[in-house]
DNA sequence: CATAATTATTCCAACGTTGTAATCTTCTCT
DNA sequence: AGAGAAGATTACAACGTTGGAATAATTATG
């Protein structure tokens, strides 16, 4: 039916193995044959076909992309910034939603389609560090965000630490001393919340203040919705404060419009920051300073890392952990230095 | 290296083939056998190559979906829901990235990678009518989106004329009656822009009223900034209005914040109604009102669709067009019915 | 000019699976 | 019990490609 190497090599009048050295760009093509071997595959339209092609190779140029979410615009963010850096490379991703569900993510890690991909990026949200081992798949793998480190395969993350250290920072810097760390899992040490609130924590060392407990807001799931909830709740219980380190954007936008609603000001009565530089930051009312994890670079640098897996020795390297740099983005929320109004 | 069924069938003490009408579910085998087979494959971890399937069957189990852009909350959500419609079916979804330049969408149709897939959804962005005999491709193919209709294949839309007239007349009937029709492609006939005016136009004949030119806005590309600069223009030309109707959701949200920061009260000066129903729409300051367009009927429809004509025969059946339900839904933008300080 | 070295092309086999057809086994009915 | 049908299993070939070894054509070398 469809046209095939075969077709290519007769028609000019070649052996159908000069037609693949000439599509892999095997060396020692006499230029004439090349030009022959082009024009045929040309005038018939021939295209390889792929599944050939990974059955005797072992290689697909596809590979696979695990994240929660897709209707999350973080993820979303992530995932074009992955197929991005893929396609530069001539690959291919499937993206694989896990919901966040542990289950989920085991299945997929261990089903077949991970036999389809040449190598995984798996942003880790289900699975955590005691579970590192499970990771340890023989399709190549290189992990994404803050819930597994050191475990048996590469590590791209953003620096937590710092980064909400330096947000921390911003809002200290503009006179705001009451602020919430928005988005806390109590007792979670590692993962995004807990290094986020470790940097907040240290902001407020470095600036001699005293870290208070009930400042620190549980969020559980990072939606909009459960930012406005969690908002409604400390409005409500009448804990005053005066700036918000919101740890990711999306609580930040639901927390802002809630406070908006009981008709405090932003950022005159309380000023806040977000995480994650999603689109919408750009264009909320106000607009949301927030910190840019570095995505593009996230996703160069664990789209390269992949592909040294894939292409390099068998004998495994040790895993390698990489954290992209980070800046934090002054819009609207945090525009004003000094507050005028503070809820007390 | 890897399991193959060999190894399998030696293990169950079977030819390679009953491993393969085992894992096939072909009728007639013994259940006894079923069950050796079974726990070979499950002892030796046994995953399918899939390449080699693909191969042999000419099937991969993958489709591919072509979109302009991830990072556009329309598109990531359709992105969602199809992939879960696919996943329900066993199959998995290749996401393109076209930019809605037509250059690249045509690259994509005929790339090597269509030889991968078993089928395209293909929203239709940089090609348009008079390029409907491009999309004929040896690919099963479904065609999304408003820039092509009665194509040579099927086609999955919403009802934009109908959902459009709703929107109108759910302003008209909460006392508005100089209405923007926000998002116009001045001279497109069909394409969202072109049908969206003429079911503003119809509700407003309907009901009586006149259309204006000057109230038909152009705003060129559909993203929240362009919505956002459109708006600050009317706004300096003085222009009178009470109501929009925005042909997306983006456009109304960077329309919205415009105004507000202009002073105007939403929904009690200017009554706003978007297009789409994406997730922010739901956590915006105020909540807007829009049109659902049946996203997952439209996604389960299309997939259907695309593995009908997968599955089918290779006799050509006529092409199908089918147009999803939609909703009004009306939330705080349109919360109030009558204005009580018109924009004069 | 013969021979070695290099360059270009071809032949063959194999990747792991499934379709077809053939064979072997078990059951049903007289 | 034996013939025939139905059920279960298998052998073989093929899908389209590429790696490796072998061969053929060309160029360089003494």
């Amino acid at each position: 039916m469809a046209i095939t190497m075969r077709d290519v090599a007769q028609a000019a009048d070649v052996s159908i193995k000069t037609v693949s050295n000439v599509i892999n760009e095997h060396p020692n093509i006499k230029p004439g044959t090349r030009e022959r071997v082009l024009l045929a595959i040309e005038n018939l339209g021939y295209q390889p076909n792929l599944s050939a092609r990974g059955l005797r190779s072992g290689r697909t140029d596809v590979i696979s992309l695990i994240i929660p979410d897709l209707k999350n615009a973080y993820f979303a963010e992530l995932a074009d910034a992955v197929m991005t850096a893929a396609s530069k490379r001539g690959k291919v991703v499937i993206i694989e939603q896990s919901g966040g569900l542990r289950e989920r993510e085991l299945e997929i890690l261990h089903g077949p389609r991970m036999r389809m991909v040449d190598g995984v990026l798996y942003s880790v949200l289900g699975l955590s560090q005691q579970d590192a081992d499970l990771i340890d798949i023989p399709t190549p793998i290189v992990l994404l965000g803050e819930r597994i480190f050191n475990g048996p395969a590469d590590h791209v993350t953003m620096q937590n630490i710092e980064a909400s250290q330096a947000a921390t920072e911003h809002l200290l810097e503009r006179g705001r001393n009451r602020l919430l760390a928005f988005g806390a899992h109590r007792n979670e040490v590692i993962g995004s919340a807990g290094l986020r609130l470790e940097g907040y924590r240290r902001a407020l060392q470095k600036a001699g203040l005293e870290y208070r407990d009930e400042l620190a807001i549980d969020v559980q799931s990072w939606h909009r919705a459960d930012g406005a909830q969690a908002m409604r709740k400390v409005l409500e219980s009448g804990l005053a404060f005066d700036g918000v380190v919101a740890f990711n954007d999306s609580i930040a936008l639901g927390a802002m419009r809630i406070m908006q609603d009981a008709g405090l000001k932003i950022p005159e009565d309380v000023a806040i920051i977000g995480f994650d530089d999603i689109d919408e930051t750009r264009y909320s009312l106000p607009t949301l300073s927030t910190i840019d994890p570095g995505r593009r670079e996230i996703a160069e640098t664990a789209v390269a890392m992949l592909l040294e897996r894939i292409d390099g020795p068998a004998v495994a390297t040790p895993a390698r952990e990489f954290e992209a740099g980070f800046k934090v983005i002054c819009r609207e929320s945090t525009a004003i230095p000094t507050a005028s109004g503070v809820v007390t």
